[in-house]
DNA sequence: GCCCAGGTCAGCC
DNA sequence: GGCTGACATGGG
């Protein structure tokens, strides 16, 4: 069992888990979470400020996937007032770093598709294509199982236009076409524009796995939601490009994180305006 | 039934 | 470069 202390402003882990920025968690109802972290089984809970794990993992490998060493009360500190109605809802929620290949598929199945239905899609997928990590709970699947599959089975999963995506990337990635950890050494722009060449990633796909997985704390995934937010104070604004831009001037530094807390409280405060405009 | 969803793509201009 | 409609399917 390992107590974990976050740096400064705590750990919210229900915000941090159903936030929607990643998608094999699981509550117990009772404050208790599990998941799969490196393809090893973790319980987790928050007892007053800490963190507390059950796993085989090393302690420092679950302080880097929560990202405990961030200091989110300075972090907070450079969001404009605007955001700060939805800090103080989730105080504590932290971003992950989450696993890339795991990140980037379960964001090419979140297009165009809400959040219940994308956990539903990958519980299918690891079900299916992964392996039982104990628990009841399925790894997420390799490049090479997936690779090995045929569109017919992954459409038989729900996941639509999506699974002719998943099995290309697959495909790419297990033929060694496509270097996965290349992205992990390039700077923002670089990764950014390098991911949009797989099949089924667009420039919103690609700023999650910047944000979710590589830590390129600046990036703002401009979906549905944030694109409302950013349209309400820059009406002109059209292109992806253009409104991401905006996003990060308006967020700042850490324009990704403030993103988080703004896309979490819209969806479920119902808030309109979040303390500002 | 309807509209919408953590969008992307091909086919146009 | 920007705009439009198709894409599969389920949640609310």
């Amino acid at each position: 069992m390992l107590t974990l202390s976050p740096n400064r402003g705590g750990i919210d882990l229900a915000a941090t888990l159903g936030c929607g920025q990643v998608f094999q968690w699981y509550s117990d109802g009772a404050g208790g979470w599990r998941g799969i972290v490196d393809g090893a089984p973790v319980r987790a809970r928050q007892e007053g400020g800490a963190l507390v794990c059950d796993s085989p993992l090393p302690a420092g490998r679950i302080r880097a996937y929560f990202r405990l060493d961030d200091n989110l009360e300075a972090i907070y500190a450079s969001f404009p007032d605007d955001a700060q109605q939805a800090v103080a809802a989730f105080r504590g929620m932290r971003l992950v770093q989450q696993d890339l290949w795991e990140c980037l598929l379960s964001f090419v199945c979140a297009t165009n598709a809400n959040i219940p239905r994308i956990h539903k899609m990958i519980a299918a997928l690891c079900r299916r294509y992964g392996d039982e990590a104990g628990e009841g709970l399925y790894s997420f699947p390799t490049a090479a199982s997936l690779a090995a599959a045929n569109e017919g089975d992954l459409r038989a999963l729900g996941l639509g236009y999506r699974a002719a995506h998943l099995l290309a990337m697959a495909r790419r990635v297990d033929g060694g076409l496509f270097d996965l950890s290349e992205l992990t050494r390039m700077d923002y722009a670089s990764a950014h524009a390098r991911l949009q060449a797989l099949p089924g990633v667009g420039p919103k796909v690609a700023d999650c796995v910047c944000l979710f997985s590589l830590g390129h704390l600046r990036a703002v995934p401009v979906d549905t939601w944030v694109r409302r937010m950013v349209q309400r104070r820059a009406p002109g604004l059209r292109s992806y490009r253009a409104m991401a831009e905006f996003a990060q001037a308006w967020l700042g530094p850490y324009a990704g994180y403030a993103q988080q807390y703004l896309f979490h409280y819209e969806r479920t405060q119902a808030g309109w305006g979040c303390g500002g405009q």
